[in-house]
DNA sequence: CGCTTGACTTAAAGTACTTTAAGTCTCTAA
DNA sequence: TTAGAGACTTAAAGTACTTTAAGTCAAGCG
């Protein structure tokens, strides 16, 4: 790569880039699927260059996947390995794209759930018996296409 | 209830219909967020009954809501005190709409950013520079309001 | 009748984080 | 200049499952 622009990034700007919580980024540390980040040498934090936010969003984006934390770690070595270009970049990217469509769709139908069981406990509140059930049933509707929320690592 | 349909089901269809994992029906279960279900006397395999095939929905509706297990179990629990219970039914949902729609927020912008990531890949690949830097600044607008993705539960 | 297959059982270990507790460093305001 | 606030640090414990290992039971087949 050439990107030379040495930005200095605190464990917050990488959190914020990556969307990774910051406990996240220091456990993918630990665990070595990241290689150690450089530090400030008067306080010891952590100090990310823009080649540690790419990587760390590429990490980002593979973890959002759903991918296993073993199958990262594959990935990013051949990626090493194999130099592999922008074409894979935006294939996985591409992937994440969809995810990110799929879980928006159920995050709203969640949404919708949640709103009918609060208008439930309002209606069995005001004692309306026939309106409480009528809404049960409308909530059942709606979690028929409530599947599954998190895909399952494996 | 006055449900008394005593239909009897194995662990694969309770799983089937509500969309958890056998796995982690046994594990509500150990941890007592759903009471013993019966047993066959002879294998000791679980047996569900009808009303706990729709409690068995019913936390897996909640389980889908993104919802803690301390959460649940205390949504149970006032389940069972019904009309009583109401009131801190009603916040516990209303806390977990807030957090749902804090998600598909930022989900949207995640979206976006991926997008412009895509955009940009292909920008790198046709060699347009000046444009893929463009872009690359764009991103990084969006990346500003992209703080955390999914929201830890307590 | 014995044997395999399949669905289930539990206990324990593994996974992927997240939270908490306790401490360090730097900066600002009194 | 000292006291506190804020951002970070690590190690350890906690969370919510999932997987695995080892075993039980009931049916079907040669």
């Amino acid at each position: 790569m050439v990107t030379k622009k040495d930005g200095r990034y605190a464990i917050k700007e990488a959190a914020r880039l990556s969307g990774l919580p910051e406990s996240t980024l220091r456990y993918y540390e630990t665990i070595g699927l990241i290689d150690a980040i450089g530090r400030d040498p008067s306080s010891g934090h952590r100090v990310y260059s823009d080649d540690d936010i790419n990587l760390v969003i590429s990490v980002a984006c593979l973890n959002t996947t759903g991918m296993s934390i073993e199958d990262m770690r594959k990935y990013l070595e051949n990626w090493d390995k194999g130099a592999a270009g922008a074409g894979e970049q935006i294939g996985l990217l591409e992937t994440q794209k969809h995810r990110l469509a799929d879980e928006e769709h159920y995050l709203k139908l969640r949404r919708r759930y949640v709103d009918m069981k609060i208008a439930y406990w309002h209606a069995v509140v005001a004692g309306k018996k026939k309106e409480a059930e009528a809404i049960a049933k409308r909530a059942r509707e709606i979690a028929k296409g409530l599947k599954l929320p998190k895909e399952g690592r494996k």
